[in-house]
RNA sequence: GUCCGAGUGGCGGAAUGGCAGACGCGCUAGCUUGAGGUGCUAGUGCCCGACAAGGGCGUGGGGGUUCAAGUCCCCCCUCGGACACCA
């Protein structure tokens, strides 16, 4: 009997009785974890309380604390060990923080409208409501095990009615403000109104505003929205019926999913103002402690450039406006512009395409075609047919002339108007000046199509170039009222703008890279638009009494789809089959009149732009968040020195992938809501950390088929899987490479804590690296060497002892306090734990029967920010009756940190020879007397003088001979 | 192509311009065990030397600054990421 039930292995794979009966295994870790996180559910540990609402508390802490992750998108995959890392980070820094006295808000929702719950919704018919459900209830049953110190009460999802109804709300704040250029911040379109009524503002035309009709208003007040209607070109796949984003489409023009044809056309779109902030969006970076790669990411996109606007009258133009107007940040070289090139599709081209082509037109202008509309034509239909690929990959300069000139206006010269796809009429006027001496992309037309090429700038000496871009003298550059010759490129800029601006022929200007916000999707899952149209079909914001607008109950959930190839069709998302949900009758203050709903939702980003405002008051049913409460969670603080502190969540942390879109589109509804009153932070997430990820190796067979990475064996230097060498490979973890490994595994073998260890002992938090499970083990090693410190294995009795540490044990501990202070602190969570280890060592080996009391407990309080649940139960088996949740961490004694003599490291010539030992009181003298009189030092200085003794002090001597 | 980031033992990684390789894995030897290892102890950058003493070399490559360089500067190579005809 006995000898059967020991042989019955544990969960850890142990027979039971060939441990002792209290080591910290994985089965005890189990039951302390289960044990600990139950505790601190029953007993709220991680309720932060707020300064007003139903959470409120008289007297909060001055000293709080917002920490946020990027909330995940709760997919149907499950998790894999990489996952979690930046959850880890920022509940180690949270639980260091709380313990420290801050009152620390630390929680997780979720992303929860998506996709793939709707593509799967269409496949099935099960509703994407009950899907994501399911999914989030998976996620937190993951999630729950690692013990993360969370406000649960706190959670949201974006999903959820109570949650949409203020992201609509939102919406319409945005809808009905505009933005006031000379105050250079939203106000509320009531006021705009306003102005135009009582004639303060000039009306678009300048007729009154009495004298127009109630369309008429309402269409002159909706062109100045935050939000507004437009007809903006989008990728229309008939197929599927829906829009795409351009990364849905292939590079040869199709659908990335189904390969159907997706045709580039006008349709009208919400869209957002985001354009109106982009000054703000960038001159705020400055304000930010943000990574420098994502400022600079989010510069780039922005893509600010300052430059003049130029206009190039037509020769011999009859019609006045047809005049060219260009974008460039080079005006300084307008006198080198010997050509001018349109967009294809740039609308001027068909008013000024020449009737016939100009006596000598060189023969490589014309594309073969017997007039300039010909051209045209051909031209315009080659390069839509040209995929992006073609575009990107075949740079050759390709064109047409349009048989027209245009007059450069500092020079009075005619010069040649071509077409030629590498302008794009997206960018700047769709229009260029092309000055080939100072741009390489000129140049290499110029070449290819024979036109002249003049420097305006000069190059320096030595140049053997083509284009020059470079600083230098301006050359070739004066007419009879202003000469940029000589002049630096920056002073030519000014002068030439100046001239420019008083002869009418442009001004100075700004241009930026970044598009107004494409705002709807043609899709179920997502916030229904707080809109209504009425009889007019203009659009009404759905009064804040009405919300929310719930999504309504469908069958189907696919958008209704078309013939492939019909071009012409429009979409009809999902919500137009709702029908007697598409029409309603409100009385909104003129009487009950039906209105039209609007089919669309909101993309994804919606929910994202504002949750961590919603996570400071998500049980608020009257507001989106308190105004004190906000104030205190995210407020700007007190500038003490530098830029003024926008304010925002003291520490956001997630993946660069975000590093663009989400957190660009999150502050400018921050700066809306902020510019409105509706909040007190400028910015939304005062500090950014971006989290490396966990890769892992994957192995392919002779096929080049992944094989389960876990099953495969290293010899030597090969790998094999069963008999068969296999390839190794490194890439992200997941189902498809077959190399996933996932949290649950690791708590059933290890624990949470070993695995939270592990993964914050791997490298710094901002890195990526290889997972590897063999080395987990060090981790568990280390929590039962620490276990071992604090309770004897073979009874389970407490075992530190009531003796004082001697000096160096209290110099090593106080040292590691100071030293793991810092690092929590800074994020550096590895060298915390490799601090921990190093004291553990010490103890283990200086007191291997019982180790101090004094010393234990801190390093128990030290250890808890990464190791909860093993520090909860150490704390309490050491005869604390209160969770450590709330510290205190350990604060070192500065008298521990010096000591009475210092050891220094003797250089010669700058290698280590020697070591002397003196007294910190020692002078630089005595010490330099001490150093030559070492015998190694003498012996190998022997009779030469040194010509110098360099004294760091506390670091090194270097003798230098 | 442009702009970022990174290259340190067999592996993951430490190092305010000041003793390169903390800490962990692995490996080697020993202890414990009937056996096994997710237990314990010690050693472990490379080379010469005898497994000593001692010495030499060493942070992708080449140059430079400095008493002193993994760290700062210049050039080059490799890998990773972002953007990509943005006027």
């Amino acid at each position: 009997m006995s000898t059967e039930a020991a042989t019955q292995p544990t969960p850890a794979g142990q027979p039971a009785d060939a441990v002792p009966a209290f080591r910290y295994t994985a089965t005890l870790a189990g039951e302390i974890e289960r044990r600990w996180q139950q505790h601190w559910t029953e007993h709220g540990t991680f309720h932060a309380p707020n300064p007003a609402g139903p959470w409120g508390q008289d007297n909060v802490p001055a000293d709080k604390l917002f920490v946020l992750d990027m909330f995940p998108y709760p997919s149907g995959e499950g998790l894999h060990v990489g996952h979690p890392l930046g959850f880890i980070g920022t509940d180690v820094y949270a639980r260091f923080q709380r313990m420290c006295g801050a009152n620390v808000l630390h929680t997780m929702g979720f992303d929860a409208f998506g996709l793939p719950a709707e593509q799967y919704a269409v496949q099935t018919g099960e509703h994407p409501r009950k899907t994501t459900e399911a999914n989030i209830i998976r996620y937190l049953n993951q999630i729950r095990r690692l013990g993360f110190g969370h406000d649960e009460r706190r959670r949201v999802a974006t999903a959820d009615v109570e949650y949409y109804r203020w992201t609509q709300w939102i919406f319409v704040q945005i809808f009905n403000s505009w933005f006031d250029e000379a105050a250079g911040r939203a106000r509320p379109i009531s006021e705009l109104e306003a102005e135009f009524a009582s004639g303060a503002r000039p009306t678009p035309d300048g007729r009154p505003w009495g004298e127009r009709s109630r369309v008429e208003q309402r269409r002159i007040i909706d062109r100045h929205r935050l939000v507004y209607l437009s007809e903006e070109p989008v990728n229309w796949c008939p197929g599927l019926g829906t829009v795409l984003a351009n990364e849905e489409v292939t590079a040869d023009g199709r659908s990335d999913r189904g390969n159907f044809p997706v045709f580039r056309r006008n349709l009208r779109q919400w869209m957002m103002r985001i354009t109106a902030y982009a000054d703000r969006l960038v001159d705020d970076l400055d304000r930010l402690e943000w990574p420098e790669s994502i400022k600079r990411m989010q510069r780039n996109w922005i893509g600010r450039s300052s430059g003049a606007t130029i206009r190039f009258p037509m020769e011999d133009s009859p019609v006045q406006d047809s005049a060219i107007e260009v974008f460039t940040t080079r005006p300084d070289t307008v006198f080198g512009a010997t050509y001018m090139v349109l967009a294809p599709e740039h609308p001027l081209v068909d008013r000024i395409v020449g009737q016939h082509w100009p006596a000598g037109t060189d023969v490589r202008w014309t594309g073969g075609a017997a007039s300039p509309r010909e051209a045209v034509e051909n031209y315009r239909l080659a390069t839509s047919r040209k995929s992006e690929l073609d575009r990107q990959e075949n740079r050759e300069k390709t064109g047409v002339f349009v048989g027209a000139n245009a007059v450069n206006p500092a020079t009075g010269a005619a010069i040649p108007v071509f077409i030629a796809d590498y302008v794009l009429m997206g960018y700047g006027t769709g229009a260029i000046m092309a000055v080939p001496g100072q741009d390489e992309r000129d140049w290499e037309f110029a070449e290819v199509f024979g036109l002249p090429i003049v420097r305006t700038v000069q190059p320096p000496a030595g140049f053997d170039g083509k284009a020059y871009l470079g600083e230098g003298p301006a050359v070739n550059s004066a007419n009879d009222e202003v000469s940029l010759d000589s002049l630096g490129v920056d002073e030519a800029k000014e002068r030439i703008i100046a001239w420019l601006e008083r002869n009418g022929h442009g001004r100075g200007t700004v241009q930026y890279k970044l598009r107004d916000w494409l705002f709807a999707r043609q899709r179920y899952w997502g916030e229904p638009f707080p809109i209504v149209y009425d009889g007019d079909g203009l659009p009404v914001a759905v009064p804040e009494h009405l919300l929310p607008v719930e999504l309504p109950e469908i069958d189907d959930y696919s958008p209704r789809t078309f013939d492939p190839e019909d071009r012409d069709s429009a979409p009809e998302p999902p919500l137009a089959k709702a029908t007697e949900w598409m029409s309603v009758e409100l009385d909104l203050g003129d009487g009950p009149r039906t209105y039209r709903r609007d089919a669309n939702v909101m993309p994804q980003w919606a929910g994202s732009c504002w949750y961590e405002i919603r996570y400071t008051d998500p049980a608020n049913h009257e507001r989106f968040a308190d105004a004190e409460v906000e104030r205190y969670w995210m407020g700007p603080r007190p500038a003490d020195h530098g830029a003024e502190d926008p304010g925002g969540v003291d520490l956001y942390v997630g993946g660069v992938e975000h590093g663009v879109l989400h957190l660009l589109y999150a502050r400018f509804w921050q700066k809306v809501l902020y510019d409105l009153g509706h909040v007190s932070a400028e910015e939304p997430f005062r500090r950014l950390f971006n989290q490396g990820y966990i890769e892992a190796f994957a192995y392919t067979d002779a096929r080049g088929v992944y094989v389960p990475a876990d099953e495969v064996v290293r010899r030597g230097d090969r790998y094999f899987w069963g008999d068969q060498q296999v390839n190794q490979e490194y890439g992200k973890m997941g189902k498809s490479l077959r190399n996933s490994v996932t949290p649950d595994e690791m708590c059933d073998t290890y624990g949470a804590d070993t695995f939270r260890l592990y993964e914050m002992s791997m490298g710094p938090l901002d890195t990526s690296r290889p997972w590897s499970t063999r080395d987990v083990v060090g981790s568990f090693r280390f929590l039962q060497r620490v276990w071992r410190l604090a309770v004897d294995e073979a009874t389970g009795a407490t075992r530190v002892g009531d003796a004082a540490p001697d000096l160096e044990t209290l110099r090593a501990l106080h040292r590691t306090i100071a030293g793991v202070r810092d690092d929590f602190g800074g994020l550096r969570h590895n060298t915390a734990a490799a601090k921990l280890i190093e004291l553990t060592n010490h103890l283990t080996k200086t007191y291997p029967s019982g180790a101090p009391r004094t010393v234990v407990e801190p390093l128990v309080l030290m250890l808890a920010p990464l190791c909860p649940h093993v520090a909860e139960e150490l704390w309490q088996r050491l005869g604390h009756d209160r969770s450590l949740a709330c510290g205190p961490f350990p604060v070192a004694d500065e008298q521990y940190l010096v000591t009475e003599s210092v050891e220094y490291p003797i250089q010669v010539n700058g290698k280590v020879r020697s070591r002397v030992s003196v007294p910190v009181s020692a002078t630089e003298d005595e010490l330099r007397a001490a150093v030559l009189a070492d015998e190694k030092i003498a012996g190998i200085v022997d009779d030469r003088v040194p010509r110098k003794v360099i004294v760091v002090p506390n670091r090194l001597v270097n003798v230098v001979l």
